[in-house]
RNA sequence: GGGGUCGUAGUUCAGUUGGUUAGAACGCUGCCCUGUCACGGCAGAGGCCGCGGGUUCGAGUCCCGUCGACCCCGCCA
């Protein structure tokens, strides 16, 4: 192929096909990059090749797809091309045929600058010739493989599960599909094959997994498709420990795939120590965690401040970042925003002037080397005392605050601290998330993972008491600041299911109408099992280094869920839709 | 739903304080060229300045609306 005759193979004679790359036409002498997925080889055509082959050869455009009958020549020393890993060699055309022409493009692969985004949507099969489309879409297969590989071995089976299933009206919306034969009934596609990968379990299939498409009807994000790819898996008579090893396995193999050795196991940490420590559930370890620092202030420093003396203040160090400007100091001030809750202290040599005591123990507490970007956040001082509960989110409130502006300040100062380089994979898990939380529009109380998540065994009692205070048996696993999976140990006992779906304030009514099937099937010795569901997509991304999923997905849709290529979504006729049984309002209407 | 960035030739961009005929590079067409590799040289074609309205003697430029792409918040059990 195109990319792969080396010195080795001078002499030989070769037929190669593939595109024309680029077209240098010196007159009697002219030269074709010939690209196929494998590379770009130097083809040459001289005045020895015949009038035919060279006018041919003067014909050919950008993307012309031809086939080059020829030998391979080692280069002259001179004309060698180091830039190219064929660069030494080219072929010399004895003959040349064009197997299709190609139309002036909306833009060129081989374009050093990127067309916009939109023009590369459309045409994508254009832009997917890019050789960086190519690797990522390679990287995509050979991680599959791995984790595929790595499952079987570990005496995995895939298991395929339902596309057309049954709409859960919780958690993300659903895409729906309308029943012809069932007018007015409609399949859903599922968010995840949650509800079948845990029947499996109950029929004794041990050791599931599927790489699966997942459907989800949200607003999009660069990391964010509204289908997706997942590598699910679940495992009977599981605890966390088994679940974090297989990941860890199959993750090691994936990360194999780009030569990277992964450290396992991964580090752990709990949620609530996650918040206080990184102010997000999601903890970017490529960066210093926060100190915590309040000590270092005397009651009457932080009265003088206004700070409240019941939340946290804490430190942000972020490395390297060396003397601000004032400039760059408001920046600072700008990108925490303007709030009511939280404040930011982003000059500590300013603060040392008036508390040096203080200042000298958050050095002592936090230590930042000198050239480090110290910046403290702490909660505004309040004017009225609040219950415990409000306490806590309160406090919650400041981490956030300080976590968001320690997520910005490592943005801003990438090139600085040097940490976001590719190549730096820090994992994690995450432990002990909150069963529930509490939904304001709806004024109750949500399962934060899902609802077949099992709470901690000494936090039962919680569930009717103190819904906010039951811990699940959840984890996350987390690499560099993004959420790649998560998973749970499930209820495997249908009246703790019941209870749950009680604390979220459903009656056995609609828990039989909506999970009836589900809640019997518990009923029919069902073993103790969990597992975990990891997005392929972002794992690649990563891997990739590339900035959005739509770089490691053949075809992605756009931010309003386009699909710009084929132009999806469309109306449907209206015979379509009698024979469903739908009558379409306008968006107006509704 | 909210906030932000962008939209000018096929593509990437420039376009001054509102002022004559909207420019460049790449690509395209034609011609020249035997060692190029982002080949080079000469000539040429190519524009609803996203779309609609407004202000003005005059709008690519100012204002309002709208559409689209991207990023973020909300949303994503």
């Amino acid at each position: 192929m195109c990319g792969e005759l080396r010195a080795s193979d001078a002499g030989s004679k070769v037929v190669l096909m593939g595109w024309v790359n680029r077209r240098r036409d010196l007159g009697n002498l002219i030269f074709l990059d010939l690209r196929d997925r494998s590379g770009v080889t130097q083809v040459v055509i001289t005045a020895d090749a015949g009038a035919e082959v060279h006018d041919r050869a003067t014909a050919v455009r950008s993307e012309f797809v031809v086939a080059v009958l020829g030998h391979v020549k080692l280069r002259d020393a001179n004309t060698v091309n180091k830039n190219i890993p064929t660069g030494e060699i080219e072929v010399i055309a004895d003959e040349l045929r064009v197997l299709n022409d190609c139309k002036p493009l909306p833009f060129s692969p081989s374009d050093a600058v990127l067309a916009n985004e939109e023009v590369r949507l459309k045409y994508r099969y254009i832009d997917l010739r890019r050789p960086e489309l190519h690797r990522n879409i390679e990287l995509r297969h050979q991680v599959a493989i791995a984790i595929r590989d790595h499952l079987n071995a570990q005496g995995f089976y895939e298991i395929e599960t339902p596309f057309m299933t049954r709409s859960t009206p919780e958690g993300a919306r659903d895409y729906l599909v309308p029943s012809r034969v069932h007018a007015g009934k409609f399949y859903a596609l599922p968010q995840s094959p949650q509800l079948f990968k845990q029947i499996l379990m109950i029929s004794g299939f041990d050791k599931y997994f599927q790489i699966v498409r997942c459907f989800r009807d949200e607003d999009l994000r660069a990391d964010r498709q509204p289908e997706f790819t997942q590598i699910d898996l679940e495992i009977s008579f599981a605890r966390p420990e088994i679940v974090f090893h297989t990941v860890e396995g199959f993750l090691k193999a994936a990360f194999a795939t780009i030569g990277v050795d992964l450290a396992t196991p991964f580090p752990q940490t709990s949620y609530d120590q996650a918040i206080r420590l990184y102010g997000i559930d999601k903890p970017d370890l490529r960066l210093p965690a926060m100190t915590h620092v309040r000590e270092a202030f005397a009651a009457e420093n932080l009265e003088t401040l206004h700070v409240d003396s019941e939340l946290p203040v804490v430190a942000i160090v972020i490395p390297k970042v060396g003397e601000l400007s004032r400039k760059e100091r408001d920046e600072i001030k700008a990108m925490f925003g303007d709030r009511k809750d939280a404040k930011v202290f982003e000059d500590l040599k300013r603060l040392e002037k008036s508390f040096p005591e203080a200042v000298a123990k958050i050095r002592e507490l936090a230590k930042p080397n000198p050239e480090d970007l110290v910046v403290i956040v702490a909660g505004a001082k309040r004017t009225e005392p609040a219950s415990a509960v409000k306490s806590g989110q309160q406090a919650y409130g400041v981490y956030s605050a300080a976590g968001q502006l320690r997520l910005a300040l490592g943005q801003r100062y990438a090139e600085r601290h040097g940490a976001y380089k590719h190549g730096n994979f820090r994992l994690l898990w995450v432990t002990d998330f909150p069963m529930f939380e509490w939904d304001e529009t709806e004024q109750r109380w949500n399962a934060a993972h899902h609802p077949f998540t099992s709470p901690h065994e000494q936090d039962m009692d919680k569930l009717e008491s103190d819904p906010g205070g039951v811990r699940a048996l959840a984890y996350d696993v987390v690499l560099n600041g993004t959420e790649l999976g998560s998973g749970s140990i499930r209820i495997h006992r249908q009246d703790i299911q019941s209870k749950i779906f009680k604390a979220m304030g459903m009656s056995p009514e609609e828990q039989q109408a909506r999970f009836g099937f589900f809640l019997e099937a518990l009923q029919y010795g069902t073993p103790p099992h969990g597992g975990i569901a990891l997005g392929l997509d972002r794992i690649v991304m990563i891997l990739a280094g590339a900035e959005s999923l739509r770089e490691v997905i053949p075809f992605p849709k756009t931010a309003k869920a386009i699909d710009l290529m084929v132009d999806a979504p469309t109306p449907v006729s209206e015979r379509q839709l009698k024979e469903l049984g739908i009558a379409v309002v306008g968006k107006k209407d509704l």
